[in-house]
DNA sequence: TTGGTATGCCTCGGAGAGTGAGGTATAAGG
DNA sequence: CCTTATACCTCACTCTCCGAGGCATACCAA
């Protein structure tokens, strides 16, 4: 039995929709992204620099996303601003995340009487 | 524009999660099994073969099913059934798979009052 | 008989996503 | 000076899933 396969993964694309969502919520640079996303998920995602800096590029070659370089300090970081079209995108996916989700949680429940569980 | 990128995808090891959960409704073989995914998810997903079978084949190997040939009628098929480790699987699988949406979730709706979208 | 369609299994090639490790460069602090 | 933190980027690898193909049998029709 060599398998075990990793902890179950999920999720694919979901990445995307989160940079998207904060983008949305407030600019910001990738480094400050990538720990935000940790903050927000209560460090039940993690995603590595290797994940999103190549979703921002992709989102920005794709008019969804804005990067401006800015200098504070010596410091200098590129500040992502979703524009008009990253934010239909994010509308879309998001509608789109929960038809699948309610999909898979009708399954999941299917059958379950006496539990409520959903709200 | 070049991209487009299909549409959004999301979802990883969700075949993997409904398989476990159809199967352990009522026993199935392969064939029928991918059928029954199209009707449970009323045609929103419909995942292949070249995705199906192998996602069988692992969890037989891992011992979360249990596969056994049967001839009906000169049809040859081999029904699948979820074992004792696999519920465990099912069950483990599908407490992340709600852990995980709910925190997607969160981020998603976060900072939208005045739509209680959420019961 | 021969052929087409449906059943039923399987596998391979390829595309994309995500991980982990690496590489660059600057600033701050010992 | 050297380490650490910031800040960006990319490559190699693995995994999943899709699409297409292949195999064999059963049934029905021409």
């Amino acid at each position: 039995m060599p398998t075990a396969r990793k902890p179950p993964d999920f999720l694919n694309g979901v990445p995307e929709l989160i940079v998207l969502r904060l983008l949305s919520q407030k600019p910001m640079y990738g480094y400050e992204l990538i720990q935000a996303i940790q903050v927000a998920t209560s460090r039940n995602f993690a995603f590595g620099e290797g994940c999103i800096y190549p979703v921002l590029h992709r989102l920005e070659a794709d008019g969804a996303l804005n990067g401006r370089r800015e200098t504070v300090q010596g410091r200098s970081r590129i500040v992502y601003r979703v524009t008009a079209k990253g934010r239909g995108r994010l509308e879309q996916s998001a509608v789109a995340w929960k038809r699948s989700v309610e999909v898979i949680q009708a399954i999941l429940s299917e059958g379950n009487r006496a539990s409520p569980a959903m709200a």
